[in-house]
DNA sequence: AATGAATGAGAGTTCATTCAT
DNA sequence: AATGAATGAACTCTCATTCAT
């Protein structure tokens, strides 16, 4: 009865833009004004799409969210297959995984920043961050660490509560850096660096001299 | 007719009472349903006050959040003079700073939970919470370990750095207990041993085993 | 803690007005432009109130419709004690029941015009008007010429039945009105009058001239 | 390139079937969901077409109500003559049209079911139900007595209010069967019988047993 | 000082209608 | 002729804030 359009592939190809069009656009949004105070005429109108459009693709306002931190999932969670990085010295992996996490922050700045608010405001949102995002990269961290402990490279009396703290460091790190410490805009500037840093304190720790 | 109390510094006392009635009822309505999602009528209702009241002691909904970071203010950053701590040894007193800090959280998780996802979601915000909190804290660390690296008792290349690693690591855990971290959960409930974990992974980092 | 009124009837009494003024209103505005062409708007400018004050007596717009089938409930179901009538005549009864019934609906007129059609298209409405008006209605009915067959004043092949066809004409006349039939409405100017008529026919049927 | 059709007629009848198709899909969401909770959305997708292409029959939602009451129109009015029926007795006549009338609502119930609302609540579609529908059946009942009264078969004092007091009842039946009555349902499935009890009740009335 | 009924701006969402394909 | 993605006006409802009492 309906006449489908000769190319399926090439509908789904501009379904697929203008969802991320507008995902883009309530990124923008959300992170200039907050996911409160961002109106949904605000975003359409960052789109360039109607409001009515909006709905086409998204259930809601909140769906909107959803669909961001399902994105940061698939942006982030490109989990560097860290086992690989057996080889290299536990020092020269852990700086350039958080290098590239660092890095990887900048251009997603704005999105975590939109999302982050909410997920901690919102009960509900919490076990979809926390699952997809969260879990994932403390799995395989504390895998990662495990193999290093049965090797001998590593000598921790905790594991989990060790990649926890590592963890927390990043997202710390991230919070300064929206609370708009200074010292850690500067530093992210250069991702490397901020990555040594943050490698040596948590490989060395804050070291007496004597030592 | 407004009765002139014979002594004004009992007025001055019911005032403040009410105030702290109400900042508390707001505290337990934002943590349960954060900020956006509580109503005013909630929270006049949670402080056995009609609405209009919330009105005489505040100038709107977003001046309870101020209020309830001043409030913060007050009960956190009464800094424990570190400096006092000089004497301690260095993992002694970071261990028990970390305790301190911990433990007061767990009163204050609620407070926290109502208050952080605003602030991050508010430019208008972070600067307070910035200033009046995290600032302060900083600051107070960072004198105190430049006092140690001159008697040589650590080394350190980049003292404020390390010292937002430190206070990151603590924001970081905060936020994986908002999130619902299970491990972090339930080290929490253990603020000496969970402050022992942080300040040897702080101190001594994840140290290779050999060492 | 709260400070109430010092006359607690008082406030009721000005509820229940804002909810009548407010019904009045809807009446008025639902039977000029229908339910769904009547905005809440509407509603609350013709109540003299705000949009908001709507929603302080009525949980929705629906809500407005069910108010007024329990505000026709309450106006029209107060069934004449039927059996009081068992000493008049059935003729005399039936007559006055009909003439009270559609004098009855002219004031009501409004009311059942926004209400009627709402019903029938509503399958969640129809047996809140059934259960509240229309029921009740027949089993008086019913239960009078129950009394009436075993007096011997009525000779039935089915009661129920009868009193269905009874009720239908009452229904069918009122929708003859609606639909703007003009004998009927003039007819209607004359409650009196119109009751003889429908009585005649419902009583004597339409005769063959033989009889 | 439009491509014409060698067959004009058969293009026309290609027409007259999607409008068909589209009337009924109509019908049946209509019927189900009322007018105005029924989407175009639904009606296209219950009609198999795309929604724009319900606007290349019908100019809007509206018309398609106003093409159903022409539809009702042609299904109904195709008013048996009832003239032919004079031979008839009176009573196997008005049973006969009784029972006619009430099994041609069976499978038009749904359409009524549909039309029925919208028009009592719609002022501007009234006529249009009032002039195509009603008014005829009036009319020709109208005659049909005035002739029988002629011939002395009948002896009414006022032939156009019986004939309203008749048309009154069927359409009440019919609201008592839209509100569900349990009686009126379950006459309804045996329309001659019920067409008995109604042209009993018409011709002979609520008669004194005595009589 | 305290109340809470009233306000009305503004939010998210729906859906009849259009039009490029 | 048919499509269905896009539109945006208009809707219902919420809620921070006000103010007469």
């Amino acid at each position: 009865m309906a006449r489908k359009s000769a190319l399926p592939a090439l509908d789904e190809m501009r379904t697929d833009l203008r969802r991320k069009q507008i995902l883009e656009a309530a990124t923008r949004v959300f992170a200039r004004k907050g996911y409160h105070h961002a109106t949904t005429k605000d975003i359409a109108h960052a789109a360039n799409v109607a409001e009515g459009t909006l709905y086409l693709y998204f259930a809601s306002k909140a769906e909107l969210l959803v669909g961001l931190v399902e994105d940061l999932d698939r942006t982030t969670t490109q989990t560097p297959d860290l086992n690989a990085g057996l080889a290299l010295s536990l020092r020269a992996l852990l700086t350039r995984r958080l290098e590239d996490d660092l890095a990887q922050l900048g251009p997603n700045f704005d999105l975590l920043l939109a999302i982050l608010p909410e997920v901690l405001a919102d009960p509900a949102l919490r076990p979809q961050f926390s699952g997809r995002i969260v879990e994932p990269a403390l799995a395989g961290l504390t895998e990662h660490l495990q193999i290093r402990q049965i090797r001998g490279e590593v000598n921790l009396p905790d594991i989990p509560m060790a990649v926890r703290v590592f963890m927390a460091t990043l997202l710390g790190m991230e919070m300064l850096h929206i609370l708009g410490d200074k010292i850690v805009r500067k530093a992210w500037r250069n991702p490397r660096q901020l990555a040594e840093s943050m490698a040596q304190v948590l490989l060395d720790g804050i070291q007496p001299a004597a030592r």
